[in-house]
DNA sequence: GGTAAATCTTTTTTT
DNA sequence: AAGATTTACC
């Protein structure tokens, strides 16, 4: 980095290194601003340059909001803006995510929320993450008795979160609620909220929705907000949702919409700065509530904002970034850019096809060994990129097998293995004992001799009494179904959690945990299970416990409230620590905003990227193909893009074609063995036969000749699929391999038009697993027995 | 109420 | 193929 330079003292001195659309988008501190920054841009270093420029003009760092992605990228920036103006100098600064911003506007101010049908939560509330959603959701469609099949939990709740991340109640949803099944689906809703509820728990969407009417509902709070939050930046702005706009309009504006029409925007604006940052094309989160029209309607929505571009990208060889600028020009919704490389060509893109998944493993790991072996790039410069977690196995697999050490960012988060989330059941009972979810958890964690039965018996008379789970467990001798020795043993546990209750005020955090450990039990049991250790939970629970010191080194004031609110909100990628000597794995979503000197996209097949469930969609695809940029720019060096003809899923293998973003970018820019013509590949011959080795081809085939041997023979010939044993010794006209590949539209005469969304099996014995478009779901068809034809 | 066996489900991406 | 969940039996 070359942030040694000292701040300017005033803004006719302009800092060294910023090219000058940078600097016009730092110094611009009045009003609405929309900086439209490309990969590598400098986007981050723009961001922080400007929050100390503002901090060094004057301003209060408590007077700046800024928001980020990431917690890693708000601990990151803080950090870069210590670095600019000297330690301690941005204390005050409110820097951090969405949700970890409203959770501590909602942690002081709850208690003003007044939710529909007067639920007003406490702000002792604890934060439900999906899981815990989902046990949530599940409940109500049990209570309202209706049938789980018809009414799909995981579908009805993303449906939920997409209502909430629209602003739209329960009540509101039934009000509109055109047919049966929304009536319903509002009932769901109302159930689902009122179950959080009684548990005084938050969904992550809650987070944000809930602090947007908080702010609609108080003038008061609005306006101490508004008036506080004078410098407002938010990043990432591509990925914003409707509420997240809204929750920051309403702090900027200080009004509700209604209001805005007799709002002076020109007062409004002197002494105050809104800067948002983003691009278009690396939007690719809208799944998940993230609408970047946003972004596209920002002037309109601030007519008066200034609009800089930043055009420059000064991270990826001009190659790469060739590549990556072809694939994203197939996409229609976007601002026109091009980005323009400063650094020299640099190599080839590599392209690689691989037989199977091992052997695109394999490969990667042997072209990132060798470039280690330079002496140029350590393994933690080297990144593997791919769709979805579950590919990261075969990765981790070859590593592990060839003594290399590696980190895996994201897939199994660390707050969501078992033990940390019994630990984190006890915490959240003794900090709110309204939450039954927790006290269903650990009730007989460690075994206490209480069953099923007994919970069910307990939740009844706590529902008909009204009282929390936990107040029905203290009054056990009431209730008259309960005897044996079941009432001792919930004692016990009353009293366990009555005795946390009485050490949490005066024991700190970490010392707590480990008193906490050891009075449930918890730790005892651990032990006995496995006194090895093997699956490694006695380590993970004391690596728990130096999160929770860490924490309080980190916060000085930090209580058991602030560490469990961080611990809800914390990702996986937050806590990813750089270690130089580890190669990295991730998913392209996880990557956003990190760059690496030589990356691997893996798994570049229709089908898997793009993923099968965009297959059939304009927009889904337009995202995956920003993802497949976000992908592309994350490289500095050096780039690999892989697929394979086949790959184990499920225990099966499949068959894929390559992906369409490598036919769209231009050839001349790849190097290596691949064949992206269907004809060609299906033209004759085999894979082997059908190499056409040139220089360099022959040298990499060279090295897989005798590095991937041993994968070779193993799989080539696998055990013949499992799917359709009983028919295969029939005698019938066999079709041609791969007659459908994934992504084929085809026709059948009862079904009618469908596209292949997966090849399961081998050639003659391939089924196709097809979506007609008029019918819900997926049909299994196997081209013997049902007509299919290609259209 | 606890265990072992059988059966179902998973793989889109995450705050 | 692996894990989670449900069921069957003690």
């Amino acid at each position: 980095m070359t942030n040694t330079i000292a701040m300017p003292s005033s803004e006719t001195k302009p800092m060294p290194n910023l090219n000058d659309a940078q600097q016009r988008a730092i110094y611009h501190t009045q009003g609405p601003m929309l900086v439209l920054a490309g990969a590598g841009s400098g986007k981050t270093r723009v961001l922080t340059h400007k929050i100390a420029h503002l901090i060094s003009q004057g301003v209060d760092p408590s007077q700046i909001l800024a928001v980020t992605f990431t917690n890693k990228a708000a601990k990151e920036m803080s950090h870069r803006v210590e670095t600019l103006l000297g330690k301690g100098q941005d204390a005050g600064l409110w820097i951090g995510t969405f949700h970890s911003i409203c959770s501590r506007i909602l942690r002081r101010e709850i208690g003003k929320y007044q939710g529909d049908s007067g639920r007003n939560w406490k702000n002792n509330f604890v934060i439900y993450d999906e899981s815990d959603s989902m046990t949530a959701m599940k409940e109500a469609i049990k209570a309202l008795e209706l049938d789980d099949k018809l009414y799909n939990p995981k579908n009805i709740r993303y449906h939920v979160s997409n209502l909430k991340n629209q602003m739209i109640s329960a009540f509101q949803y039934a009000s509109k609620a055109v047919d049966f099944r929304a009536e319903k689906l509002a009932r769901i809703y109302d159930t689902y909220e009122t179950i959080l509820y009684r548990n005084n728990a938050l969904d992550f969407d809650d987070l944000l929705k809930k602090t947007v009417e908080l702010l609609q509902q108080n003038p008061d709070v609005r306006d101490r907000y508004h008036r506080q939050f004078t410098h407002i930046l938010v990043d990432e702005f591509q990925d914003t949702n409707d509420a997240q706009y809204e929750m920051v309009r309403l702090i900027v504006e200080g009004c509700t919409k209604q209001e805005r029409m007799q709002l002076n925007f020109n007062t409004l604006w002197q002494n105050r700065t809104f800067t948002v940052v983003g691009d278009v094309d690396q939007s690719i989160y809208s799944w998940r509530g993230a609408n970047f029209k946003i972004c596209l309607n920002f002037q309109h929505d601030y007519p008066d904002s200034q609009m800089i571009k930043l055009e420059h990208n000064y991270r990826s060889a001009k190659n790469i970034l060739q590549v990556a600028n072809a694939i994203i020009e197939n996409n229609s919704e976007r601002l026109p850019k091009e980005l323009i490389s400063v650094k020299p060509d640099g190599e080839k893109v590599t392209c690689y096809e691989a037989k199977d998944d091992r052997d695109e493993a394999f490969y990667i790991i042997e072209r990132f060994q060798k470039l280690v072996q330079t002496g140029k790039y350590r393994p933690g410069d080297c990144c593997i990129l791919y769709r979805t977690n579950s590919q990261s196995r075969v990765f981790e697999d070859i590593l592990m097998s060839k003594g290399l050490s590696y980190t895996v960012v994201g897939g199994i988060k660390f707050y969501e293995r078992r033990e940390i989330k019994d630990v984190l059941a006890y915490l959240n009972i003794v900090f709110n004992d309204q939450d039954a979810f927790s006290v269903k958890r650990v009730l007989n964690v460690p075994k206490r001799g209480i069953g099923k039965t007994t919970v069910e018996k307990l939740e009844t008379y706590a529902n008909q009494n009204g009282i929390s789970l936990y107040q029905a467990l203290k009054q056990v001798d009431q209730i008259p179904d309960i005897s044996g020795k079941t009432p001792k043993a919930i004692g016990g546990f009353v009293s366990v959690i009555e005795n946390l209750k009485a050490h949490v005020e005066n024991t700190s955090l970490h010392e707590f945990i480990i008193y906490t450990l050891e009075e449930t039990g918890y730790l005892n049991e651990l032990k006995m299970e496995d006194p090895l250790d093997n699956d490694g939970r006695i380590q993970n629970v004391e690596e728990f416990v130096s999160v929770a010191r860490n924490y309080l080194l980190d916060n000085p004031e930090g209580d058991l409230a602030g560490f469990l609110t961080q611990m809800s909100l914390l990702s996986d990628i937050d806590n990813a620590e750089p270690a130089e000597n580890k190669f990295v794995l991730m998913t392209m979503h996880a990557a956003k905003g990190l760059e690496f000197d030589v990356v691997a996209v893996a798994g570049l097949e229709e089908g898997l990227f793009p993923h099968s469930r965009s297959l059939s969609d304009k927009t889904q695809m337009e995202e995956e193909r920003r993802l497949m940029y976000v992908g592309v720019t994350r490289a500095r060096d050096h780039l690999f893009l892989t697929y394979s003809r086949r790959r184990l899923v499920f225990g099966e293998f499949r068959y894929g074609m390559p992906s369409r973003f490598l036919k769209e970018a231009p050839q001349e820019l790849f190097t290596g063995n691949y064949t992206l013509d269907q004809e060609e590949r299906y033209g004759g011959g085999s894979f082997d036969d059908d190499y056409r080795g040139g220089g360099y081809k022959r040298k990499i085939y060279g090295q897989r000749e005798s590095g991937y041997t041993s994968s070779r023979f193993e799989e080539d010939e696998p055990p013949v699929s499992r799917i359709r044993p009983k028919r295969s010794t029939e005698v019938l006209k066999v079709p041609p391999p791969n007659l459908f590949p994934v992504g084929t539209r085809v026709q059948h005469v009862k079904f009618g038009q469908g596209t292949v969304e997966q090849v399961i099996g081998e050639g003659e014995k391939a089924v196709y697993n097809v979506k007609f478009d008029t019918i819900p779901g997926r049909k299994l068809l196997d081209p013997k027995f049902a007509k299919l034809e290609a259209i």
